[in-house]
Parts: C-alpha cells; structure tokens; sequence
RNA sequence: GCUCAGAUGGUGGAACUGGUAGACACGCAGGACUUAAAAUCCUGUGCCCUCAACAGGCGUGCGGGUUCGAUUCCCGCUCUGAGUACCA
C-alpha cells in the first residue's frame, strides 16, 4: 500500500493515548531528563504554524531522550488566566472559564494531532482551582517571609520577630522599605498588634504599599514594568500613565544579586542573559550627604540631599545639585523668589507623557530652586536645581552635577551657565564637551589631587564613611514587581483587611476559589470588578483583597506542578521534586526574557531559601525558538485616472505598466506565488468578472513578510496542512526550514519536497507491487556506511539543536539506500528508530510491519566508526592553496609512506618542477596542501 | 546613543575545531512515460567568457590583515534585525 499518511496518523496517536505511552514515572533506575515547553496562553484564534515550531523541537529531543536511555519527563498544560477572555467576558458576558474552556479544546485537538509525546495525565492550568491553591499558598509563604542579607536568604518571619524581641531593629539586616523604624528591644514590646503587623509588612517579601505605578486607564488595571513598552501596554497597546496607588509589590530587589550571579551558572543563550543583565541593572557607587545650606534655605533645621554617583572620585568638580521634580524635598527647598519658576516648571513637566519625556532627550530644561548645598569634600556651595533628566525612581532621586565628567551635566551646566571645572589632567577641552575619562590624575581636587582612579575611589569611600556622610554602595535598577492587578480573570489573592491592614486567610482554607459576578467591569465606585460580588467577605466579616494576581503568578513555579500534578497536600511532593529536580530543557520564545524567565528564577530561588526545592536555578539550559513571521501574498488591481479600482487585476511582473494599488490575497489559496484564480473568484466575489492580466499564463502574486496575523490573510493554519500531508510531514518541514533560533517567515513552498521523501522512506520497506518488503540478507559495507553516516549525524546534530540539517541527511541516506536498493531488515530497523522523533507516526507504522512491540523505549542504534573508513582512493589536493588536483592514494599508507608517495606521483612531479617541498600539509591523515 | 545577533546562488539554507564553498530542498529549464494533464522518474542549474566541450576567470555585504590555505580568526566600515534607552 502507498503511504497512507492519515490512516497510519490516526492509529499511532489513539494507540499512543490508550496506552499511556509517554506517562513518565517518577520512580525509574534510568536517569531522569526534564524537557519543558513555555505553556500557551489558549487564545480564541488556535495555533498557526508559527506556534508548534518549539514544541516540535522540544518533541525530537524528548523522544530522542527516551531512545538513548532517560527517563523522560515532557508534559504540556495552558497558562490559562489572562486578559484576552476576560476581555471577551466583558465584550459578550460569557464566563472567561467558558471562553477558556473552548479554546483549551481547540489547542487540544490541534496539539494531539501533530502527535506530540506529551504526558498528558500531568497537564496543568493556571485557572484551575486545585492549581491556583498553591499559587495562593506560594504567595502566602512569600508573605511569611523576610530576607536576611545576614545569612542572604529568605527566612521565616517569626525569626524577624524574634530579633525584634531579642535585640530591636538595630541588628537586623534585611532587605525592606525606607521607612522602617528604629526601636529598641522594649519598644517592640510594647508595641500594639496593628503596630507590629504594620512594622511586619515593611520587611515582607510580599508586601503592600503606596507605590508609583503604571496605570493603564484603558484596562483599567495596573502594570508590571515589563508589560509596559514605550510608554504603552504590552497587551492591546494603550496609553499608559504613572500613578500613586496602594498596591500588592513583591520584593524581587532582595534576589537581585542572585539573579544576577545565577546567570553565569546556567546555559542559556547569551542575548537573553544579557537582556536580564540590564534589567537588573546593576551600578556600583557610593551614595554621598550634600548638607544643606541653612544660611539661605527656607528649611529650618539642618538637612541632607543624598545622591547616588558611580564616579564619586569626581565629587571635587561638583558644580550643581539637581533633584527629580517629584522629589520630597523640592517644596521646602523653594525660596519664595523661585517659587513661581519652580512651580511653573514643575507644572509643564507633569503635562509632558512618558513618551514626550522619552523622546525629548536633547532639550535641556530646569529650575533652580533658591536654595545650596554644601559639599562634604571642600565645603563649596553649589545651587540646588531641579530637572527632568533626574528620575525620581532611581537611586535616591538626586543626582550631583559633574559637568566636565558627564555630558548631561555638561549640557545642562552650559545651558544654564553654571561653572564646569576639570578634575583629572587627562580631560580634553571640558569647555566644549564633557570628557569621562577614569584615566590621568586628579587636579582641582583637594585631598585626592595626584591620586589615580582606583586610589581616589577607595580613598573617597572611605573617608566619607569616616565622616558619616556617604559610603559605597550598589544600586540596582530593577525595582520590586507589582503584583496585584484590578482584574477579574486572575487568582484571587488570599487576603483579608481587619483594621485596614491585611491578614492572610488560613492555609487549609485554600484555595480562595474565584467569586461569580454578574459583570466583569470596576464598581461603580471605581473598585476592581471583584468589589461586585455578593458576600465577599472573609468569614463574612472582613473584606477580601479585592484585586487578583497577575499573568506572571500562575507560571512562576508550573514546572515544579508538572512533577506531580494531582498532589492535593503539596505543590508537588518532596520525592517528586528530590527525583526530577529542575527543567534540563527549556524551550520557548525570548520574548519573556524579563518577564517570566525572570519571575521564575525568583521563585524559585525563594522556594529553595525556604527548603521546598533542591535547585537554586529552574531552567538548566534555554533554547529560543525564532518567531516565525507571515508572508503575505498580494494582487494588483488597476487603478483609473481618478484612483479607482477597476476590475483589472494585474500579475506581478506586469504591475510596473500600470498605476496598481495592492491588495492582500488570502495566501492559502496561492501556491508558489501562482494564484489560484477560479479560488480566487470564490475568496472576493466582487472579483467574479475580473480580467487577470497574466504573465506566462500564470498569474504571479508580490510577497511581503510581515506578522502573521487574520487581518492580512497570511495565517497558515498546521489543520490545512496535516489534511494534506500529514502530521510527520508538517514536523519535518518545521524543522527542515532553517535553524530553530533563527526567526523567519512561513513559506509552504517546500513542503513538497519533505512529503515526497516520506514517501520515498515509505517505499524503501515495500516492493514495486507497494507490499511491505524486507529481507534478511548480510548488509553490505555501502548499506552499512549510509546507515552509520545518519547514526551519526543525527546523534551531534540533535545533541546540539541543529534539526534542519538532520532533516537535509535523512533525505541523504534515504537517497544512499535507494540506489544500493537496499531491503536489509537490520539496516531498515536501525533507520527507523533514528528517524522516529522526527517523524513518529510513519515510524511506529514500518516499525510494526516490522514485527516489531513499539518504539518509545527501544535503544537508539549505536555508532560504529568502522563502517565510515574511507576507502575511496582519489582525493583532492592543492600547491601553494591554489592549483587543484586528484591524487590516487590509498588511504592505509601512514604518513611517512604517503610522503614518498606523493612526491613519486606524476603530477605532482610535473607540478613541483624538480623543486623539493617545504612543507606538506595533514588534515586527518589525509594531504591537503603541499607548499613549495 | 548603547548592547547583542546577523549578511553565502532566483529562494530557504549547508559547510560542526581554518582544509574541495553552495550539501539538501524549493524554483526554473530540458527530457521520459501519457491521447492529454496530474503524479512519478531522469538530466542540467553560482556568475562570466564559449555554439559546446576542455580549459580559464570571478565569486560567501565592503576595505584591509594574519595564514601554505579564510564563509570561518583579527582590524576598520556599510546595511539589516532584536533589545534597551536621560539609570547619575
């Protein structure tokens, strides 16, 4: 029978499902292996092409696993909370598990269809109450905790308490707020309930607080800095604006040099660590006290501004102090004089939008405030400025102004005629622009003159310290995630308010199931869609928190739910976690960079610091799979004098002719860029009469690559393509298309050469009469060599993600095979199983005929370097790396003989012109060069 | 501006540690089979000169360098894509 792709598909993933054929076992002698894909979020428009290109990858390389001997844990869920549904909720009142729901389905039939070896009895969604009980519980441990710079670890916070008890706040070292109160020992004491619970809160690594955060007046909900690009909300792109707000943050700050350090240990490609690197952002300085000059100044008592500086060797050419205009201290410093111009100042930079702020980078504007301070190394007074270059979100919102060290203050210092004093003798021409130079010794700089960089740094820090005004000091950029959100669609958070300070609820009365409301829109009275529901009350007594997680919480920790998915005590049993440990691949798209790659290790690092996990690192290795971009198709209708459209439709290479406008065409009915034109007519009726102007015969479509999306009629749905070549088809052209990082555009133009060598792998095992077909005969050398070639390759190749050219080399072998018209039942047995991750369904199928059980477990053939010794004699060779020529050489000679040999060769007699060799070139044992 | 990645035929791409550049596939051209088409199979296909073959010249974004030998390593530049952006 002729390869029947659909019927052999059918059969091998109903077989694979009635017998659990992928369920891993958590308890196995063979080593464990770990491969996991970014769950989907299951939107209403199901997968394109696009979306399986990682999962397939990720399928090879479980089934490969599994082959070579692991025990292999590869599951698949949904990340099933977010805006998409909810927004539909509000849009047609359906309930968003509804909408999820169907598209789970959907995502489901697509995904088992493509014959994915996915342990499914784990399968896990974030919307699922038995799942988000412990994403509540999670949240209620990180409430539980504090971190200890001490030990440098997250710890219980009865172990706070008792510091507090034993020795007040003076030796705690932890990672908190800036308003933290001192207190002795018996002060905490006496101390009420609500004043200690406040004190708590300050220290939690979830905590609530007035914050500065993105608003999203659109969405009506507030965002997390990496769902906000440019100014806009990452999700449906809508303005985006800052805002003072009670809000639920966690306190991602205190891991920040562990994200940091963690990424050196773990494989994962470069650009994403780097793009972590940034947001973490670290800066090493030293935070400096400028007094404030009481003598002018409308404050009455004596106060500091406190800047941050990463070249406080430069502190001597310190010519202006500039604040952020939100900083706290701007009003007080305001002398009446300055008043208006201050105000006004500040007026016109609350109207420019974070965009305008952005963009405009070059205009240089400011006001000064009345007021001075002094500076701590030389007493100097200099004017107190403030200015929007300043942010009040980094460091402490203060900067000093170094203008011949740092071009922004040489700007603003020029502009507005400040003085700009040169500090080190190898800083060129200061007066016309700011020179950063670290190199040189310092002039114009007191106590540190004649130093160079590194003593002036170590000195500085030093004697600021020992002064009491300033000290060395790390800042990092990347501020604590806020963490709740004004949505419905999302976990609740598991918090009651008694007094208005918030108690969490108790651990077995998780989890905190989502109420029903009658409308997913805020209150009238502005409160988040939850302030709707009847009765929501804690104990119907106290009022729930009323705003739920954010996407990020519910696929933070999901691996570690894979490990043992159906756990009602536990996230996941402490054996399940001792035995799979952490993630050995991790595929998905780099787009969550900073997002949830980040989130992740977070949690991950505080699951460890509190015992529940065993790795400090969740992900070992990362593969980013491209993006694959559409490719839309076009067709050219001809416009009249007055711009309309005619019913002329014009091909490709003809278009230059006309005055044409082009018109998206649905790139399902184009084949290799030639219209179908009567599909043509079906797809735009208004077209039914249209003339075609046609080039060859053939109407020819323009092409662009763009993102693949409805709107531009360039989806490619992998249903169309599974009808019409199978699902072992579609996984090998995904993977045929180029190299799995690389983003690219969708071209079904090669598919056909994938599908006829299926078909020819499928006739290798048959006869002319197309009846299976094997024999039992002595392979020969040349089957042997072809089949331990493919071994082989596929063995480095899949070893190190490069799947196309695996592809490129089945098609080789199966070519070799074909000529020597080899039937060998040994040589086609080992074939299959090194084909099958590849394509597993035709596999199963000819591993069958071969009477053979099934495949999953069988082991992947081993290599045999005897087969590929070469025993062709003649091998090219050059002069000088130039002229090129055959030599017949026997392989078997050793080098001294090959030597003699050569030299006593004809041509290269001719060539060498009585001439000896200086030196004759090995490559492998073979010559390659020989240079006179 | 800064950081990172990349540039190879008509197209997607291959060449793994410097060793016959263009594997494999698509497309195109020609041929076989067929009444015809589809399907299938065979042949050719980097560019230039040449009727063609032999032979030759040029070729991995551009300009240099190292080397017997460079798509691969080094220096400088151009372009493309991604990320990030007043971070003191």
């Amino acid at each position: 029978m002729d390869y029947q792709f659909k019927e052999i598909e059918q059969k091998w993933q109903q077989y694979w499902a009635t017998n659990q054929t992928f369920k891993a076992d958590s308890n196995s002698d063979k080593p464990k292996y770990y491969v996991l894909d970014m769950f989907p979020y299951p939107s209403g428009a199901g997968l394109h092409v696009g979306h399986p290109l990682g999962y397939i990858a990720s399928d090879i390389f479980a089934r490969y696993k599994r082959l070579k001997g692991f025990n292999v844990l590869h599951p698949m869920g949904y990340d099933s909370f977010g805006l998409p549904a909810e927004q539909y909720a509000i849009q047609t009142g359906q309930h968003p598990a509804i909408t999820t729901e169907t598209n789970i389905a959907t995502y489901r039939r697509q995904l088992d269809q493509i014959g994915f070896s996915f342990d499914w009895s784990r399968e896990v969604r974030t919307s699922d109450p038995g799942y988000y009980k412990w994403t509540q519980w999670i949240f209620m441990q990180l409430f539980n905790s504090w971190y200890n710079l001490e030990t440098d670890r997250a710890e219980d916070i009865t172990t706070l308490v008792e510091k507090f008890n034993a020795s007040g706040s003076a030796e705690v070292k932890a990672v908190c707020d800036e308003d933290t109160r001192s207190f002795l020992p018996s002060d905490w004491a006496n101390f009420s309930d609500e004043e200690k619970q406040e004190e708590l809160l300050k220290y939690r690594l979830t905590y609530l607080k007035e914050s500065t955060v993105n608003w999203c007046p659109a969405l009506g909900t507030v965002l997390a800095n990496d769902e906000v690009k440019d100014g806009f909300s990452e999700r449906g792109g809508f303005p985006v604006e800052q805002k003072k707000m009670m809000q639920w943050s966690m306190r991602i700050s205190a891991y920040a040099e562990r994200l940091l350090q963690g990424l050196d240990t773990i494989d994962w490609p470069e650009p994403v660590k780097e793009m972590q690197r940034n947001w973490i952002g670290k800066s090493v300085g030293a935070s400096v006290k400028f007094k404030i000059d009481t003598e002018n100044s409308p404050l009455p008592t004596e106060n500091y501004i406190e800047v941050f500086t990463t070249r406080v060797d430069t502190i001597f050419g310190v010519s202006f102090v500039v604040l952020a205009p939100e900083h706290e201290l701007v009003q007080q410093l305001t002398t009446p004089a300055q008043q208006q111009i201050v105000d006004d100042y500040i007026a016109q930079t609350k109207k420019k939008s974070e965009l305008d702020r952005m963009a405009d980078t070059k205009t240089v504007s400011g006001a000064f405030t009345g007021s001075y301070v002094l500076n701590p190394v030389n007493g100097e007074k200099v004017q107190i400025w403030i200015a929007d270059y300043v942010l009040a979100g980094y460091g402490t919102g203060a900067v000093m102004g170094v203008p011949s060290g740092d071009q922004r203050d040489w700007l603003f210092a020029t502009h507005f005629n400040l003085p700009i004093i040169q500090i080190l003798d190898a800083q060129q021409d200061v007066e016309t622009q700011a020179d950063a130079t670290k190199e040189g010794k310092y002039i114009n700089s007191g106590f540190i003159n004649g130093l160079n960089y590194a003593a002036a740094v170590a000195f500085l820090n030093n004697w600021l310290e020992e002064q009491g005004v300033g000290k060395a000091k790390i800042n990092y950029r990347m501020r604590d995630a806020i963490f709740g959100r004004q949505r419905y669609w999302g976990e609740p958070i598991p918090v009651y308010f008694k007094d208005g300070l918030p108690y969490l609820v108790k651990e077995e009365e998780l989890p905190v199931v989502l109420p029903e409301i009658d409308k997913y829109l805020p209150t009238e009275s502005g409160e988040p869609p939850l302030g709707r529901a009847a009765d929501w009350k804690y104990n119907g007594e106290y009022e729930y928190e009323l705003s739920t997680m954010p996407g990020w919480a519910g696929s933070s920790w999901y691996w570690y739910r894979y490990m043992d998915a159906q756990n009602d005590s536990e996230f996941a049993s402490k054996e399940a976690v001792a035995y799979w440990k952490d993630v050995d691949l991790y595929i998905g798209g780099s787009e969550h960079a900073t997002g949830h790659l980040l989130y992740s290790r977070f949690w991950n690092k505080f699951l460890k610091d509190l015992g529940y996990v065993t790795e400090e690192e969740p992900f070992k290795k990362l593969i980013n799979q491209g993006m694959i971009q559409g490719r839309s198709n076009f067709v050219y209708r001809v416009v009249d004098a007055e711009g309309r459209g005619t019913n002329t439709l014009v091909s490709y290479g003809l278009r230059k002719d006309y005055k044409t406008i082009a018109l998206h065409v649905d790139v399902n009915i184009v084949e290799n860029d030639i219209l179908n034109i009567e599909k043509f007519k079906a797809f735009r009726p208004e077209f039914e009469n249209a003339e075609f102007i046609l080039e060859g015969g053939k109407y020819i479509c323009g092409v662009e690559v763009e993102k693949m999306s409805k709107s531009k009629f360039n989806v490619v749905n992998p249903d169309v393509l599974i009808e019409h070549y199978g699902a072992d088809t579609l996984r090998m052209y995904e993977m045929f298309l180029g190299p799995l990082e690389q983003s690219k555009p969708w071209n079904t133009n090669g598919i056909e050469g994938v599908f006829k060598f299926l078909r020819k792998f499928w006739r290798l095992f048959h006869n002319e009469e197309w009846q299976f077909h094997v024999n039992d005969s002595v392979p020969t050398k040349a089957e042997l060599k072809a089949l331990h070639k493919i071994i082989k390759k596929v063995q480095d190749d899949i070893e190190r993600f490069s799947f196309n050219t695996s592809v490129s080399s089945f098609m080789i072998a199966v070519n070799e095979l074909t000529d020597l018209k080899c039937k060998n039942r040994q040589v086609l047995e080992d074939l299959v199983v090194v084909l099958s991750p590849y394509a597993p369904h035709i596999c199963e199928e000819l591993w069958s005929l071969l009477g053979n059980e099934h495949l999953s477990t069988t082991p992947y053939p081993t290599f045999n370097p005897a087969y590929l010794e070469e025993n062709e004699f003649a091998y090219p060779i050059s002069i000088n790396g130039k002229m090129k020529m055959n030599l017949n050489l026997s392989l078997s000679l050793d080098e001294s003989q090959v030597h003699e040999a050569v030299l006593a060769d004809e041509q290269v007699q001719k060539h060498l012109e009585g001439k000896t060799p200086k030196k004759i070139i090995f490559v492998k044992g073979k010559i390659v060069n020989i240079v006179i």
